[in-house]
DNA sequence: CATGCAGGTATACAATCGTCTACATGCAGA
DNA sequence: TCTGCATGTAGACGATTGTATACCTGCATG
Protein backbone atom coordinates (compact mmCIF):
# COMPACT_ATOMS: atom_id res chain seq x y z
CA UNK A 1 0.00 0.00 0.00
CA UNK A 2 1.13 2.86 -0.64
CA UNK A 3 0.07 5.36 2.11
CA UNK A 4 -2.26 4.88 4.96
CA UNK A 5 -5.53 6.70 3.84
CA UNK A 6 -6.43 7.00 7.97
CA UNK A 7 -3.06 8.83 8.27
CA UNK A 8 -3.48 10.82 11.26
CA UNK A 9 0.63 11.12 12.12
CA UNK A 10 0.89 14.36 10.73
CA UNK A 11 2.03 14.56 7.34
CA UNK A 12 -1.10 14.24 5.16
CA UNK A 13 -1.68 12.87 1.87
CA UNK A 14 -2.24 15.41 -1.16
CA UNK A 15 -5.72 13.99 -1.77
CA UNK A 16 -6.63 15.45 1.55
CA UNK A 17 -4.42 18.48 1.56
CA UNK A 18 -6.94 19.45 -1.25
CA UNK A 19 -9.89 18.65 -0.05
CA UNK A 20 -8.67 20.70 2.75
CA UNK A 21 -7.82 23.58 0.91
CA UNK A 22 -11.10 23.70 -0.93
CA UNK A 23 -13.15 23.52 1.63
CA UNK A 24 -11.59 26.48 3.41
CA UNK A 25 -11.79 28.09 0.46
CA UNK A 26 -15.03 27.60 0.00
CA UNK A 27 -15.64 28.82 3.12
CA UNK A 28 -14.32 32.09 3.47
CA UNK A 29 -14.12 32.99 -0.55
CA UNK A 30 -16.73 31.76 -2.46
CA UNK A 31 -18.92 29.17 -3.75
CA UNK A 32 -16.84 25.53 -4.90
CA UNK A 33 -18.26 26.20 -8.47
CA UNK A 34 -16.36 29.27 -8.61
CA UNK A 35 -13.22 27.86 -7.10
CA UNK A 36 -10.14 27.14 -9.63
CA UNK A 37 -8.05 24.55 -10.04
CA UNK A 38 -4.89 26.17 -9.68
CA UNK A 39 -5.99 28.03 -6.96
CA UNK A 40 -7.03 25.00 -4.82
CA UNK A 41 -3.77 23.49 -5.50
CA UNK A 42 -1.62 26.36 -4.84
CA UNK A 43 -3.59 26.98 -1.35
CA UNK A 44 -2.40 23.43 -0.51
CA UNK A 45 1.32 23.96 -1.45
CA UNK A 46 0.98 21.11 -4.24
CA UNK A 47 1.82 21.58 -7.94
CA UNK A 48 -1.51 22.37 -9.74
CA UNK A 49 -0.99 19.33 -11.92
CA UNK A 50 -1.15 17.08 -9.04
CA UNK A 51 -4.62 17.84 -8.61
CA UNK A 52 -4.79 15.26 -11.32
CA UNK A 53 -3.19 12.52 -9.53
CA UNK A 54 -6.31 12.62 -7.25
CA UNK A 55 -9.26 14.06 -9.31
CA UNK A 56 -10.23 13.53 -12.71
CA UNK A 57 -12.35 17.39 -12.65
CA UNK A 58 -13.40 19.64 -9.75
CA UNK A 59 -16.79 17.96 -9.82
CA UNK A 60 -15.32 14.75 -8.52
CA UNK A 61 -13.46 16.78 -5.32
CA UNK A 62 -17.03 17.96 -4.99
CA UNK A 63 -18.71 14.84 -4.28
CA UNK A 64 -15.59 13.75 -2.03
CA UNK A 65 -15.90 16.77 0.25
CA UNK A 66 -19.87 16.44 0.54
CA UNK A 67 -19.22 13.17 1.71
CA UNK A 68 -16.71 13.16 4.36
CA UNK A 69 -18.35 15.82 5.31
CA UNK A 70 -21.51 13.87 5.66
CA UNK A 71 -19.97 11.06 7.35
CA UNK A 72 -18.75 13.18 9.65
CA UNK A 73 -22.16 15.38 10.67
CA UNK A 74 -24.05 12.18 11.09
CA UNK A 75 -21.64 10.47 13.12
CA UNK A 76 -21.11 13.32 15.27
CA UNK A 77 -24.68 14.30 16.24
CA UNK A 78 -25.76 10.64 16.41
CA UNK A 79 -22.52 10.25 19.03
CA UNK A 80 -24.00 13.88 21.05
CA UNK A 81 -27.51 12.54 21.09
CA UNK A 82 -26.53 9.01 22.37
CA UNK A 83 -24.85 10.90 24.98
CA UNK A 84 -27.38 12.86 26.01
CA UNK A 85 -30.00 10.32 26.21
CA UNK A 86 -27.27 8.26 28.42
CA UNK A 87 -27.58 11.20 30.77
CA UNK A 88 -30.65 11.25 32.02
CA UNK A 89 -33.57 11.86 29.28
CA UNK A 90 -36.04 8.90 30.00
CA UNK A 91 -39.10 7.62 28.08
CA UNK A 92 -42.05 10.52 28.13
CA UNK A 93 -45.25 8.93 27.15
CA UNK A 94 -47.58 11.58 28.18
CA UNK A 95 -49.78 9.48 30.74
CA UNK A 96 -49.27 12.74 32.83
CA UNK A 97 -49.10 15.87 30.06
CA UNK A 98 -47.58 18.09 32.82
CA UNK A 99 -44.54 16.01 33.13
CA UNK A 100 -44.51 15.27 29.66
CA UNK A 101 -44.61 18.05 28.18
CA UNK A 102 -42.10 19.23 30.45
CA UNK A 103 -39.85 16.71 29.43
CA UNK A 104 -40.82 17.52 25.55
CA UNK A 105 -39.49 20.73 26.40
CA UNK A 106 -36.06 19.49 27.45
CA UNK A 107 -35.73 17.46 24.93
CA UNK A 108 -36.13 20.52 22.35
CA UNK A 109 -33.67 22.30 24.05
CA UNK A 110 -31.04 19.61 24.38
CA UNK A 111 -31.49 19.00 20.90
CA UNK A 112 -31.04 22.60 19.46
CA UNK A 113 -27.91 23.13 21.70
CA UNK A 114 -26.50 19.93 20.32
CA UNK A 115 -27.12 21.35 16.80
CA UNK A 116 -25.89 24.78 17.67
CA UNK A 117 -22.63 23.75 18.98
CA UNK A 118 -21.77 21.20 16.49
CA UNK A 119 -22.65 23.86 13.43
CA UNK A 120 -20.08 25.95 15.56
CA UNK A 121 -17.79 23.65 15.13
CA UNK A 122 -17.62 22.66 11.54
CA UNK A 123 -18.12 26.23 10.79
CA UNK A 124 -16.29 26.12 7.36
CA UNK A 125 -17.84 22.77 6.52
CA UNK A 126 -21.55 23.23 7.52
CA UNK A 127 -21.39 26.64 5.75
CA UNK A 128 -19.68 25.18 3.00
CA UNK A 129 -22.81 22.21 2.96
CA UNK A 130 -25.31 24.70 3.04
CA UNK A 131 -23.85 27.00 0.27
CA UNK A 132 -23.77 23.65 -2.32
CA UNK A 133 -27.57 22.93 -1.20
CA UNK A 134 -29.33 24.93 -3.27
CA UNK A 135 -26.20 24.94 -5.71
CA UNK A 136 -25.78 24.39 -9.22
CA UNK A 137 -25.35 20.87 -9.27
CA UNK A 138 -27.46 17.88 -9.78
CA UNK A 139 -25.53 15.31 -8.09
CA UNK A 140 -24.39 17.53 -5.29
CA UNK A 141 -27.51 19.00 -4.30
CA UNK A 142 -28.65 15.37 -4.51
CA UNK A 143 -26.48 14.49 -1.85
CA UNK A 144 -26.95 17.11 -0.05
CA UNK A 145 -30.49 16.12 0.26
CA UNK A 146 -30.35 12.72 1.24
CA UNK A 147 -28.02 14.07 3.93
CA UNK A 148 -30.79 16.07 5.32
CA UNK A 149 -32.98 13.14 5.28
CA UNK A 150 -30.76 11.07 6.43
CA UNK A 151 -30.45 13.46 9.72
CA UNK A 152 -34.04 13.92 10.12
CA UNK A 153 -34.19 9.67 9.58
CA UNK A 154 -31.47 9.55 12.52
CA UNK A 155 -33.68 12.35 14.69
CA UNK A 156 -37.33 10.59 14.07
CA UNK A 157 -35.64 7.03 15.34
CA UNK A 158 -33.87 8.39 18.15
CA UNK A 159 -37.44 10.81 19.04
CA UNK A 160 -39.59 7.77 18.79
CA UNK A 161 -37.57 5.85 20.78
CA UNK A 162 -37.71 8.83 23.52
CA UNK A 163 -41.00 10.92 22.62
CA UNK A 164 -44.21 9.13 22.41
CA UNK A 165 -46.65 11.74 21.10
CA UNK A 166 -49.99 9.80 21.57
CA UNK A 167 -51.38 9.47 17.95
CA UNK A 168 -48.42 10.49 16.53
CA UNK A 169 -47.76 7.74 13.82
CA UNK A 170 -43.47 7.19 12.89
CA UNK A 171 -44.70 8.93 9.21
CA UNK A 172 -46.28 11.89 10.85
CA UNK A 173 -43.16 12.19 12.92
CA UNK A 174 -41.06 11.83 10.34
CA UNK A 175 -42.26 14.61 8.40
CA UNK A 176 -42.17 16.94 11.40
CA UNK A 177 -38.49 15.77 12.03
CA UNK A 178 -38.02 16.98 8.77
CA UNK A 179 -39.23 20.66 8.73
CA UNK A 180 -37.14 20.46 12.43
CA UNK A 181 -34.22 19.89 10.60
CA UNK A 182 -34.57 22.33 7.67
CA UNK A 183 -35.36 24.81 9.87
CA UNK A 184 -32.69 24.19 12.10
CA UNK A 185 -30.49 25.00 8.92
CA UNK A 186 -31.87 28.63 9.18
CA UNK A 187 -31.26 29.12 12.52
CA UNK A 188 -27.87 27.35 12.15
CA UNK A 189 -26.67 30.28 9.50
CA UNK A 190 -28.42 33.26 11.40
CA UNK A 191 -26.93 31.74 14.72
CA UNK A 192 -23.41 31.94 12.49
CA UNK A 193 -23.37 34.95 11.25
CA UNK A 194 -24.47 37.01 13.98
CA UNK A 195 -22.97 36.59 17.36
CA UNK A 196 -24.79 39.54 19.15
CA UNK A 197 -28.11 37.58 18.81
CA UNK A 198 -26.90 34.41 19.50
CA UNK A 199 -29.36 33.72 22.80
CA UNK A 200 -32.55 35.25 21.27
CA UNK A 201 -31.90 33.02 17.54
CA UNK A 202 -31.70 29.73 20.58
CA UNK A 203 -34.71 30.47 21.80
CA UNK A 204 -36.35 31.07 19.19
CA UNK A 205 -35.42 27.62 17.21
CA UNK A 206 -36.52 26.00 21.22
CA UNK A 207 -39.55 28.07 20.55
CA UNK A 208 -40.41 26.73 16.84
CA UNK A 209 -39.67 22.84 17.74
CA UNK A 210 -41.69 23.42 21.21
CA UNK A 211 -44.65 25.09 18.93
CA UNK A 212 -44.20 22.42 16.61
CA UNK A 213 -44.99 19.97 19.67
CA UNK A 214 -47.77 21.61 20.99
CA UNK A 215 -49.51 21.14 17.36
CA UNK A 216 -48.98 17.60 17.18
CA UNK A 217 -50.52 17.29 20.82
CA UNK A 218 -53.55 19.55 19.43
CA UNK A 219 -54.09 17.75 16.08
CA UNK A 220 -53.75 14.63 17.52
CA UNK A 221 -54.76 14.35 21.00
CA UNK A 222 -56.37 17.32 22.27
CA UNK A 223 -57.81 15.79 24.71
CA UNK A 224 -54.49 16.11 26.34
CA UNK A 225 -54.62 19.66 26.69
CA UNK A 226 -58.14 19.87 28.35
CA UNK A 227 -55.80 19.87 31.79
CA UNK A 228 -56.10 23.15 33.02
CA UNK A 229 -52.67 23.13 34.87
CA UNK A 230 -51.30 22.79 31.07
CA UNK A 231 -48.79 25.60 30.29
CA UNK A 232 -47.28 27.08 27.07
CA UNK A 233 -44.11 28.00 28.59
CA UNK A 234 -42.20 31.18 28.72
CA UNK A 235 -39.51 31.48 26.57
CA UNK B 1 -34.72 61.72 -19.83
CA UNK B 2 -32.64 59.44 -22.25
CA UNK B 3 -34.60 56.45 -21.88
CA UNK B 4 -37.78 55.55 -20.33
CA UNK B 5 -36.87 52.59 -17.56
CA UNK B 6 -40.19 51.35 -18.11
CA UNK B 7 -39.72 50.71 -21.84
CA UNK B 8 -41.74 48.07 -22.78
CA UNK B 9 -41.93 48.90 -26.68
CA UNK B 10 -39.72 46.23 -27.56
CA UNK B 11 -36.41 47.29 -27.09
CA UNK B 12 -34.57 46.70 -23.97
CA UNK B 13 -31.88 48.83 -22.38
CA UNK B 14 -28.53 47.14 -21.80
CA UNK B 15 -28.76 47.29 -17.99
CA UNK B 16 -32.46 45.00 -18.62
CA UNK B 17 -30.63 42.75 -21.14
CA UNK B 18 -27.29 42.31 -19.30
CA UNK B 19 -29.55 41.36 -15.99
CA UNK B 20 -31.73 39.16 -18.51
CA UNK B 21 -28.58 37.62 -19.26
CA UNK B 22 -27.10 37.25 -16.15
CA UNK B 23 -30.52 35.84 -14.48
CA UNK B 24 -30.44 33.18 -17.60
CA UNK B 25 -26.88 32.23 -17.58
CA UNK B 26 -27.26 31.94 -13.11
CA UNK B 27 -30.22 29.86 -13.82
CA UNK B 28 -29.08 27.38 -15.98
CA UNK B 29 -25.69 27.23 -15.58
CA UNK B 30 -23.82 27.92 -12.32
CA UNK B 31 -23.84 30.35 -9.60
CA UNK B 32 -23.75 34.36 -10.29
CA UNK B 33 -20.49 34.65 -8.22
CA UNK B 34 -19.17 32.09 -10.80
CA UNK B 35 -20.38 34.08 -13.91
CA UNK B 36 -17.56 35.92 -15.80
CA UNK B 37 -18.22 40.13 -17.05
CA UNK B 38 -17.52 39.00 -20.61
CA UNK B 39 -19.45 36.25 -20.56
CA UNK B 40 -22.55 38.10 -19.21
CA UNK B 41 -21.72 40.92 -21.72
CA UNK B 42 -21.73 37.90 -24.69
CA UNK B 43 -24.55 36.68 -23.92
CA UNK B 44 -26.16 39.85 -23.75
CA UNK B 45 -24.52 40.48 -27.35
CA UNK B 46 -22.87 43.73 -25.59
CA UNK B 47 -19.39 44.69 -25.37
CA UNK B 48 -17.57 43.62 -22.23
CA UNK B 49 -16.99 47.20 -21.86
CA UNK B 50 -20.72 48.35 -21.45
CA UNK B 51 -20.70 46.61 -18.43
CA UNK B 52 -19.26 49.17 -16.61
CA UNK B 53 -21.65 51.92 -17.87
CA UNK B 54 -24.03 50.56 -15.89
CA UNK B 55 -22.57 48.54 -13.08
CA UNK B 56 -19.35 48.82 -10.82
CA UNK B 57 -18.69 45.22 -10.39
CA UNK B 58 -20.58 41.98 -10.35
CA UNK B 59 -21.71 42.35 -6.98
CA UNK B 60 -23.67 45.35 -8.01
CA UNK B 61 -25.26 43.41 -10.72
CA UNK B 62 -26.76 40.77 -8.43
CA UNK B 63 -28.18 43.01 -5.80
CA UNK B 64 -30.17 45.47 -8.61
CA UNK B 65 -31.16 41.24 -9.77
CA UNK B 66 -32.60 40.19 -6.57
CA UNK B 67 -34.30 43.88 -5.72
CA UNK B 68 -36.17 43.69 -9.37
CA UNK B 69 -37.08 39.98 -8.06
CA UNK B 70 -37.83 41.39 -4.72
CA UNK B 71 -40.32 43.87 -5.98
CA UNK B 72 -41.97 41.68 -8.68
CA UNK B 73 -42.17 39.23 -6.06
CA UNK B 74 -43.83 41.28 -2.78
CA UNK B 75 -46.32 42.93 -5.52
CA UNK B 76 -47.55 39.78 -7.04
CA UNK B 77 -47.63 37.88 -3.64
CA UNK B 78 -49.57 41.08 -2.22
CA UNK B 79 -52.09 41.30 -5.32
CA UNK B 80 -52.95 37.84 -5.15
CA UNK B 81 -53.64 37.66 -1.44
CA UNK B 82 -55.50 41.28 -1.65
CA UNK B 83 -57.79 39.45 -4.33
CA UNK B 84 -58.36 36.53 -2.39
CA UNK B 85 -59.15 38.26 0.75
CA UNK B 86 -62.07 39.81 -2.02
CA UNK B 87 -62.68 36.86 -3.12
CA UNK B 88 -64.56 36.07 -0.04
CA UNK B 89 -62.52 35.31 2.90
CA UNK B 90 -63.72 37.12 6.16
CA UNK B 91 -62.17 38.23 9.15
CA UNK B 92 -61.74 35.41 11.39
CA UNK B 93 -61.58 35.62 15.01
CA UNK B 94 -62.29 32.28 16.75
CA UNK B 95 -65.35 33.90 18.23
CA UNK B 96 -66.83 30.50 17.01
CA UNK B 97 -63.84 27.91 17.07
CA UNK B 98 -64.70 25.62 15.12
CA UNK B 99 -65.79 27.68 11.73
CA UNK B 100 -62.62 29.96 12.60
CA UNK B 101 -60.42 27.03 12.31
CA UNK B 102 -61.72 26.20 9.18
CA UNK B 103 -61.13 30.01 7.99
CA UNK B 104 -58.21 29.47 8.91
CA UNK B 105 -57.22 26.23 6.74
CA UNK B 106 -58.60 28.26 3.69
CA UNK B 107 -56.38 30.75 4.50
CA UNK B 108 -53.52 28.26 4.62
CA UNK B 109 -54.62 26.24 1.44
CA UNK B 110 -54.96 29.76 -0.44
CA UNK B 111 -51.27 31.08 0.57
CA UNK B 112 -49.56 27.66 -0.01
CA UNK B 113 -51.43 27.75 -3.63
CA UNK B 114 -49.94 31.33 -4.01
CA UNK B 115 -46.65 30.70 -3.53
CA UNK B 116 -46.13 27.57 -5.37
CA UNK B 117 -47.94 28.97 -8.35
CA UNK B 118 -46.02 32.28 -8.01
CA UNK B 119 -42.29 30.21 -8.26
CA UNK B 120 -43.78 27.96 -11.27
CA UNK B 121 -44.25 31.30 -13.35
CA UNK B 122 -40.63 32.92 -11.95
CA UNK B 123 -38.37 29.66 -11.67
CA UNK B 124 -35.86 31.07 -13.23
CA UNK B 125 -35.77 33.95 -10.84
CA UNK B 126 -36.59 32.16 -7.97
CA UNK B 127 -34.06 29.56 -8.57
CA UNK B 128 -31.26 31.84 -8.90
CA UNK B 129 -32.65 33.78 -5.52
CA UNK B 130 -32.46 30.65 -3.53
CA UNK B 131 -28.79 29.60 -4.43
CA UNK B 132 -27.52 33.26 -3.80
CA UNK B 133 -29.25 33.23 -0.46
CA UNK B 134 -26.74 31.52 1.30
CA UNK B 135 -24.05 32.22 -1.29
CA UNK B 136 -20.43 33.77 -0.62
CA UNK B 137 -21.47 37.44 -1.21
CA UNK B 138 -22.85 38.98 1.91
CA UNK B 139 -24.47 41.98 0.09
CA UNK B 140 -26.52 40.03 -1.53
CA UNK B 141 -27.24 37.57 1.12
CA UNK B 142 -28.27 40.56 2.89
CA UNK B 143 -30.47 41.44 -0.07
CA UNK B 144 -31.86 37.78 0.16
CA UNK B 145 -32.47 38.18 4.04
CA UNK B 146 -34.61 41.60 3.78
CA UNK B 147 -36.30 40.37 1.09
CA UNK B 148 -37.78 37.11 2.86
CA UNK B 149 -38.27 38.84 6.35
CA UNK B 150 -40.21 42.07 3.80
CA UNK B 151 -42.45 38.71 2.44
CA UNK B 152 -43.05 37.58 6.23
CA UNK B 153 -44.32 41.38 7.27
CA UNK B 154 -46.39 41.49 4.21
CA UNK B 155 -48.09 38.45 5.71
CA UNK B 156 -47.67 39.28 9.11
CA UNK B 157 -49.93 42.26 8.36
CA UNK B 158 -52.46 40.85 5.96
CA UNK B 159 -52.89 37.93 8.57
CA UNK B 160 -53.38 40.15 11.41
CA UNK B 161 -56.20 41.97 9.29
CA UNK B 162 -57.72 38.37 8.83
CA UNK B 163 -56.70 35.82 11.41
CA UNK B 164 -57.30 36.68 14.87
CA UNK B 165 -55.77 34.26 16.82
CA UNK B 166 -56.63 34.60 20.23
CA UNK B 167 -53.45 35.71 22.77
CA UNK B 168 -51.39 36.06 19.44
CA UNK B 169 -49.84 39.06 19.51
CA UNK B 170 -48.07 40.79 16.60
CA UNK B 171 -44.49 40.03 17.05
CA UNK B 172 -45.24 36.65 17.66
CA UNK B 173 -47.29 36.45 14.40
CA UNK B 174 -44.24 37.93 12.73
CA UNK B 175 -41.90 34.65 13.97
CA UNK B 176 -44.47 32.52 13.12
CA UNK B 177 -44.39 34.45 9.57
CA UNK B 178 -41.16 33.88 9.33
CA UNK B 179 -40.83 30.39 10.16
CA UNK B 180 -43.29 29.29 7.16
CA UNK B 181 -41.76 31.69 4.94
CA UNK B 182 -38.42 30.14 5.39
CA UNK B 183 -40.37 26.69 5.13
CA UNK B 184 -41.98 27.79 2.08
CA UNK B 185 -38.47 28.12 0.58
CA UNK B 186 -37.84 24.43 0.93
CA UNK B 187 -41.28 23.58 -0.23
CA UNK B 188 -40.95 25.55 -3.16
CA UNK B 189 -37.84 24.40 -4.30
CA UNK B 190 -39.00 20.37 -3.98
CA UNK B 191 -42.10 21.72 -5.77
CA UNK B 192 -40.27 22.82 -8.54
CA UNK B 193 -37.86 19.61 -8.54
CA UNK B 194 -39.70 16.89 -8.31
CA UNK B 195 -43.35 17.61 -10.64
CA UNK B 196 -44.48 13.77 -9.68
CA UNK B 197 -44.46 15.12 -6.37
CA UNK B 198 -46.09 18.41 -6.71
CA UNK B 199 -49.67 17.11 -4.69
CA UNK B 200 -47.58 15.61 -2.33
CA UNK B 201 -45.64 18.62 -1.68
CA UNK B 202 -48.40 20.82 -1.93
CA UNK B 203 -50.38 19.09 0.75
CA UNK B 204 -47.34 18.98 3.01
CA UNK B 205 -47.03 22.34 3.07
CA UNK B 206 -50.78 23.22 4.21
CA UNK B 207 -50.12 20.51 6.96
CA UNK B 208 -47.08 22.35 8.17
CA UNK B 209 -49.06 25.64 8.61
CA UNK B 210 -52.02 24.20 9.81
CA UNK B 211 -49.96 22.31 12.64
CA UNK B 212 -47.75 25.48 13.84
CA UNK B 213 -51.65 27.48 13.83
CA UNK B 214 -53.18 24.69 16.20
CA UNK B 215 -49.81 25.14 17.93
CA UNK B 216 -50.05 28.59 18.46
CA UNK B 217 -53.82 27.82 19.45
CA UNK B 218 -52.85 25.52 21.80
CA UNK B 219 -49.96 27.38 23.23
CA UNK B 220 -52.03 30.98 23.71
CA UNK B 221 -55.18 29.61 24.28
CA UNK B 222 -55.77 26.08 25.08
CA UNK B 223 -59.32 26.68 26.03
CA UNK B 224 -60.65 26.74 22.55
CA UNK B 225 -59.57 23.19 21.87
CA UNK B 226 -61.77 22.16 24.70
CA UNK B 227 -64.22 22.23 22.46
CA UNK B 228 -65.05 18.86 21.33
CA UNK B 229 -65.79 19.11 17.93
CA UNK B 230 -62.68 20.43 16.73
CA UNK B 231 -60.84 18.31 14.51
CA UNK B 232 -57.27 18.25 12.56
CA UNK B 233 -58.55 18.20 9.04
CA UNK B 234 -57.35 15.03 7.14
CA UNK B 235 -55.11 16.23 4.31
C1' DC C 1 18.07 -6.35 -8.27
C1' DA C 2 14.75 -4.93 -11.59
C1' DT C 3 10.38 -3.11 -12.61
C1' DG C 4 6.25 -0.49 -12.44
C1' DC C 5 3.42 2.68 -10.54
C1' DA C 6 1.68 6.37 -7.49
C1' DG C 7 2.71 10.92 -6.23
C1' DG C 8 4.82 15.16 -7.23
C1' DT C 9 7.28 18.74 -10.32
C1' DA C 10 8.60 21.90 -14.37
C1' DT C 11 7.56 24.08 -18.46
C1' DA C 12 4.70 25.55 -22.01
C1' DC C 13 0.50 27.12 -24.59
C1' DA C 14 -3.77 28.85 -26.05
C1' DA C 15 -7.78 30.81 -24.12
C1' DT C 16 -10.07 33.77 -21.20
C1' DC C 17 -10.27 36.95 -17.74
C1' DG C 18 -10.90 42.06 -15.74
C1' DT C 19 -9.68 46.44 -16.84
C1' DC C 20 -7.46 50.48 -19.08
C1' DT C 21 -7.50 54.20 -22.69
C1' DA C 22 -9.41 56.14 -26.66
C1' DC C 23 -13.01 56.98 -29.76
C1' DA C 24 -18.01 57.15 -31.83
C1' DT C 25 -22.85 58.35 -31.52
C1' DG C 26 -27.25 60.36 -30.19
C1' DC C 27 -29.95 63.06 -27.55
C1' DA C 28 -31.16 66.94 -23.75
C1' DG C 29 -30.74 71.28 -22.17
C1' DA C 30 -28.39 75.76 -22.56
C1' DT D 1 -26.30 75.53 -32.59
C1' DC D 2 -23.25 74.13 -29.17
C1' DT D 3 -22.11 71.50 -25.17
C1' DG D 4 -22.22 67.70 -22.07
C1' DC D 5 -23.44 63.37 -20.78
C1' DA D 6 -25.10 58.69 -21.32
C1' DT D 7 -24.34 54.79 -23.91
C1' DG D 8 -21.80 51.79 -26.70
C1' DT D 9 -17.50 50.05 -29.38
C1' DA D 10 -12.46 48.87 -30.43
C1' DG D 11 -8.12 47.33 -29.20
C1' DA D 12 -4.74 46.24 -26.14
C1' DC D 13 -2.47 44.93 -21.50
C1' DG D 14 -0.90 41.67 -18.11
C1' DA D 15 -2.57 38.10 -15.24
C1' DT D 16 -4.60 33.74 -14.60
C1' DT D 17 -6.84 29.88 -16.15
C1' DG D 18 -7.15 24.51 -17.54
C1' DT D 19 -4.50 21.26 -19.50
C1' DA D 20 -0.79 18.62 -22.26
C1' DT D 21 3.83 16.68 -22.30
C1' DA D 22 7.84 15.33 -20.13
C1' DC D 23 10.62 14.27 -16.24
C1' DC D 24 11.91 12.99 -11.31
C1' DT D 25 11.60 10.03 -7.02
C1' DG D 26 10.50 6.55 -3.58
C1' DC D 27 8.66 2.35 -2.56
C1' DA D 28 6.29 -2.25 -2.88
C1' DT D 29 6.50 -6.42 -5.15
C1' DG D 30 8.11 -9.88 -8.53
Amino acid sequence: MAKNKDDVSGVLGGRQRLMDAALELAATTRSLASLGLREVARHAGLNPNTFYRHFRDFDELGVAMLAELGVNLRRGLRERRMQAAGDGLRVVDFSRPVEGIHEAQAIARESVALVLEFVTHHRAAFTVGVREMHGSSPAIRNAMRELLDGIALDMTEDLMGVLRFPGVSEDEMLELAQVIVRQMVFFSMDYLEDEARQPQILRQAERFILLLFWGAIAAKSPALLRDEQLRFPEI
